[in-house]
Formats: C-alpha cells, sequence, structure tokens
DNA sequence: AAAAATACCGAAACCGGTTTCGAAATGATT
DNA sequence: AATCATTTCGAAACCGGTTTCGGTATTTTT
C-alpha cells in the first residue's frame, strides 16, 4: 500500500532540486552535453552518456517541462474547452470523453488542459485566449454546430483542430463523427419493421448539425418506406430530458398520437418516457421509444431503453490520432473518420398495439 | 455570428507572432522596459507606460505563457488526475466537478490539467510523474480513501493539495468534504419516521472512507431510534448499478426482506431499483429506496429517485479556494469545510406496507 | 547655482532547458 | 610522420519572458 519512499538509502532531496546544471557540474560536464547525452544525441560516447544517465537517475533528475518547452517552441498541450453546464445536465459523455482523449494524448506525450466556457462571453473567447497565450498547440472540439464560429476561427488562423461532429466547413478540417444518420434510418427500419407508421421524432436543436443529420436520417427511412412526413410528429427539442418532456407532450396530446418516438439523444427519451408515463401511455406496450448515446444508465430504468450506442473511448482515441497527425504534418490533405452507431435493442420498443397496416402496400 | 476577425484594417498578422522584444523594438525600448510598463512597476513614467500600453493592444501582443512561467518559477496549473473509468461507469459527478474545477480556478488564472489513471499502474504514479516534470503546482483530489496512497506521497513531499473527501491523516492536510454522516442519519430517521423497522444498507467500497462515514450515519441513527442492528441488511456494494443489483438480491431474497434500503449512491441505487423489479417489489409501497448524489436522471425515472443531493458547483469552488490559499501561504495552519448533503424527496420512499411498530416503545 | 533627491530607463543576469557551431583529441590514411 | 577524417565535447546563442541594479536626466532642496 504505502509504496511511497520507493527508492532506498538514496541522497535524494525534494524532488525538482536537481536541475541540469546541477548534474553536469557534478559530473565536469557542461549542460550541453548532458542534455544532448539525455536526449540520445550520436556525438556523445557509450561511456559518457552510460556516466550521464546513470547519474540522471540516481539524483532523480527529470528536465523541468517549462523550460524544454520553452526551448522547444511547443506546448504538448491540447486544449478541451467544455460547453456551459446548465445546457447539458445529464451528461456522462463528456467525462467519458475527456478519461479516453486524456489517455489517448498520454500515450503522444501530450497534456490536456480543460478549460470551462463562460456562458457569458463569446464560444470562440475561450480559444482565442488559449492561442493568443500559446498554452495549448491543438484542439479537440466536439458538439459542433453546422455554422460554428469556434471552427471558422480556428481555420481562420491556421490553429490545428479536430472536430467530433462535422461542420458547414467539414472539407478545410480533419473531424471524426458517429454516423448519426445512418443510425437514424437503422432505428426508423426497425420501428417501421415492427409496425410502426406514426413515428414521432424529437430533435435537438438546431444549431447542433449532428441532430440535424439525426432528422435527415429519419425522413430519409420514411421516404424510403412510403410513409407520410407529417409535420406535426418532427418536434425540436434541445438535448435535455425537460426538452423531452415538453416534445412529447406535444406528440401524444395530438388526436392521432404516435404510437413510437425516436429522441435525439437519451437524455430527451428520458423525458420522453416520463411525459408518457404521466399521460398514461405503457411503454413500450402503447408507445415505443428509442433514444441515443448509449448512456449506462439506459439499462437501469424500467422498461431498459433502447438506444443507438458507439464507443466514446475510440471517439477519443480516434480524434487523438487525427490531430496528431496534423501537429506532425501541418500541410496533408484533410481527412476524416465517420464511426457507426449501433442499435442496441433493450426493451423500450415494440410493436404498436393496434396494427394498421393500411398504406404498406402502396409502396412496392 | 461570424466575430471572427473583429479588429478592422489593422496590420495584425498571425496570432502569436509578436514578442516582447519586437514590441520593444518597435517603441524605441528594451524588453525590460516594455515588461516593466505592461505588468505596472512604478518606475515606469505615465506617457511611457501609455506607449506601450497602446502598442501592445494595437498589436495584439499577449505574452507567451511558457516564458513567463519558466521566467517567475510558477506553473499555474492544477492537476486533477481521473480515476480509471471502468470503475464508474455511471458518472455525471466528474464532468460537473471538472466543469467547477476548471471555472474557478480560471478566475484566479489557473490552468487545469487533466490526466487519466492507467488502471495498471500505480495510483501514484500519475502524481509522482506531475510533481517531478514539474508540470503543476498543486492537485485537486477526489474520491479519497481511508490510507490514501496518494495522500501519503503528497504529504511526504510537501506538495500542496485539496481532497474532495476526508482521509485517516485529514489533519495534515486541506480538505473539503460532504457530511456523508449526517446525510445518512437524515435518509435513515426519515426512513424511520415512515415507519420503516428493517432497512437495508447498500455500502460502496470499503477503500472509499466516504462509504464508511455514510454507512457510520446509517448504524448511529439505528442505534438511536433503538432499532436492532441486523448484519444480513447491510450489503457491500462497489458504487455501480451492477454492485447494486447484486446486493439488492442478497437483501430481497431473505426470508424477512427490508422494507427499505440506503444506497452509498444513485447508481447503486438504480440497481437496486432494477433488481427488486425483477424480483417483483414494487417501489415505493413494497420497497423504499434512496440514493445519494442528486444525478439529474434520477428525477426521470419511475417513480423518480429520492437521494440525498449536494452541489458539486460550490464543492468545486471551494476545493479552489483551498488550495489557492495554501499555494499562497504553504505553512498556514490546514483548514477544511463540511458541506451538507440535503435529502431531495422524489418519490421512491415511502411508509412500508405493513406497518408493524412492535418494538418501538422500547426506546423511550 | 550647486547639491541632493527623485524619476525613468537601459543593461544584463536569470529561469532551465535545447541546439548549433567549432575546436580539440583521437584514429585512420597515405 | 604528415595529412585527413571522426569522434567527442565545450562554448555560446537561443527560447521569451522577469527582475535586479545602476546610471542618466530631471526635478527638488538649500
Amino acid at each position: 500500500m504505502n509504496d511511497v519512499k520507493a527508492s532506498p538509502e538514496e541522497e535524494c532531496v525534494k524532488p525538482g532540486e536537481v536541475r541540469i546544471s546541477d548534474l553536469a557540474a557534478e559530473l565536469g560536464l557542461t549542460k550541453g552535453t548532458v542534455s544532448r547525452a539525455l536526449n540520445g544525441y550520436e556525438d556523445i560516447s557509450k561511456k559518457t552518456r552510460k556516466r550521464v544517465m546513470e547519474a540522471a537517475t540516481k539524483r532523480g533528475y527529470v528536465p523541468t517541462t517549462q523550460a524544454r518547452r520553452l526551448a522547444m517552441g511547443l506546448t504538448e498541450t491540447i486544449g478541451l474547452v467544455l460547453p456551459p453546464m446548465p445546457s447539458q445536465p445529464v451528461n456522462t459523455f463528456v467525462s467519458e470523453f475527456i478519461n479516453s482523449v486524456s489517455a489517448a494524448l498520454h500515450l503522444h506525450g501530450y497534456d490536456l488542459l480543460v478549460h470551462s466556457a463562460n456562458s457569458e462571453e463569446s464560444e470562440v473567447e475561450p480559444y482565442r485566449r488559449l492561442v493568443q497565450s500559446r498554452k495549448v498547440d491543438g484542439f479537440i472540439i466536439f458538439r459542433t454546430h453546422e455554422k460554428d464560429p469556434r471552427v471558422n476561427y480556428l481555420l481562420n488562423e491556421g490553429f490545428p483542430f479536430v472536430t467530433h461532429g462535422r461542420t458547414a466547413r467539414m472539407a478545410e478540417h480533419d473531424w471524426f463523427d458517429i454516423d448519426g444518420e445512418k443510425a437514424f434510418r437503422d432505428a426508423t427500419s426497425h420501428l417501421i419493421k415492427l409496425g410502426h407508421q406514426r413515428i414521432g421524432f424529437v430533435g435537438g436543436g438546431r444549431e447542433f448539425f449532428s441532430a440535424q443529420l439525426r432528422l435527415k436520417g429519419f425522413r430519409a427511412m420514411l421516404e424510403e418506406s412510403c410513409l407520410e412526413k407529417v409535420p406535426s410528429l418532427e418536434q425540436p427539442g434541445d438535448l435535455t430530458g425537460q426538452g423531452g418532456e415538453i416534445a412529447a407532450q406535444n406528440l401524444l396530446k395530438q388526436t392521432r398520437p404516435p404510437t413510437a418516438i425516436l429522441c435525439a439523444n437519451d437524455a430527451t427519451a428520458l423525458g420522453v418516457m416520463k411525459a408518457a408515463r404521466e399521460l398514461g401511455f405503457n411503454i413500450p406496450e402503447e408507445l415505443s421509444v428509442i433514444g441515443y448515446d448509449g448512456i449506462a444508465l439506459g439499462a437501469y430504468i424500467d422498461p431498459p431503453l433502447t438506444t443507438l450506442t458507439f464507443s466514446i473511448e475510440e471517439s477519443g482515441k480516434e480524434m487523438v490520432n487525427l490531430l496528431m497527425r496534423r501537429l506532425k504534418s501541418p500541410d496533408l490533405p484533410v481527412i476524416s473518420k465517420l464511426a457507426s452507431a449501433i442499435l442496441k435493442l433493450r426493451g423500450s420498443e415494440g410493436p404498436p398495439s393496434s396494427i394498421q397496416n393500411k398504406n404498406m402496400e402502396n409502396c412496392l
């Protein structure tokens, strides 16, 4: 347990007390030589190198990061700006994402600087500050808008970054995304195959590009299946539980309510389920609900939430890979990666209570 | 929308291109003078200061962080190491906590470095690395153990830090904590007043000090109310939904199952509720369940989860205050702050179905 | 008007590393 | 043995700031 003081009887004082100049003096060398010895330069004899490295480990010498970074003109740090919290209360995505990004960065010797956004100031302000003060070498951006001011700013500055999610300018920057369009096609198709013909949709705010793509997938599959597009069945949302409640009320109080509701994310789905319960709809018998995100909590509610899920860890890894590539060779052509979400059936969907396959033949 | 290129027709080139020496040359001053002018030294004439500051804003000069930090011998960065993920799947706490800590640090001009822990290596290893490479000035530690190797290490090094949660050595370091003992006394008392006499408890892993304190509060209130302490009603858990499921099965399959279950956190409570449903217990009629954490999701399930809640934002703020104080004056006596959780009644608890107040009179 | 005090700024050291360049020592070549 | 190529390391510049110290120029005091 008590793994403090792992080293034996060494004369090791406070950590960080030994500088490269101390080491050099002790060895009768110059600090330049010591530096080159430690950094694997070829113009150092094996004997000297051995001496230096042994002394370094013995004295516990670790180069001071700040000095090294200043000398080398890089920060070895990537910035990640958190969106203002109030808007995203139910969020396990963020912490998992931070964790995976951080772990992936660490493999490349990079640190992760997490910055919080002040909701009063412009969205780009944190980015501007971090760029100007040269605190980071690049950015990880998530939850992109179609017209994203952050992307505009960084593209304009020529500053490296990768987004989680596409933007209107996706041809100009590296990005990673989940194929939400296909995911929602799949989910819609699944519902249609179960017999649903009136399917509601609760979106995720027009500002998020991904939400639009999900809607697009939903509509595409409806059309493909010759189902009528009913505007009143498409409700806006805001990716929160509360938004889901309101949207569900709008949907379920209609004279001909939908028999299934597709939600832009799991938080929304939970709100939908809550509203449905309060309005007396049994799930999944009278109403099917499907979410998106695959939050672990969804498995514990009743009924367990069927959802579209993807690997956050993979997202983090891939994004870091893209960013590292960009930092190494800034002039390479932009690349992108599209991962797919899979439909995780858990029980919140099923066939509609009254199957009314009236118009199905028209299609083929 | 397009708030890029806010400045008009200025000769502003790439950001970060103008150094203090450029500014000095342009003004016919030395960089030392420019630096002092910008940093408010008294030995600069108002006229010169004005010239310098105007030129600085006009040229968009922002000092390079790395250089400033090296010169001043500080990092202005605080480290936060995330625990390995798999153990904490259902976690909204972390992201909210990071956000509030980051925001609070920012007010003091500090950055937040988030590091991920590798589950293969020792728990202190990340801390050791960050200390040795002098990447941070202090640490924010959360989810403490009673005997916490991280705390031991940092105390031994004399390195500044604040914990969220107490430890066996809490007299030696600053800490912030939620009074989990009182919280669980309150929750237990609430259940007893509702008429419960057989109350189950699902803990959170012996390694976490806070989990022990919660158990302590539970036991104390039982004793205070003259309720018999039944060992089989105290089940270990691991702060996950799965742990909650297992524990609930152990509790509810007993010949005399409890009429209420107190859980060390909300994730556990969700697992308990799931297991209870599967075993045919109606909540809250046949089984009351209370959690701890106040996760927003708890309000959306059926029935909504009654829980002990506290302000994560306050936690972050207070911890940062403690840490800033420590950094300013390392030799001040240690201080601590205990905040209280409040019982948020949402509906997952109620009176037991068959009230059997047999032994209540014995007490008084 | 000379002396003393003050305001103001330049010069240079420093923070702790990295990297370039050149010189000395060594070894190989003729 | 003299010449040339290599190995190996020292010296110094550099990264971009901060801070101390000392010296003019200016103002105040007598």
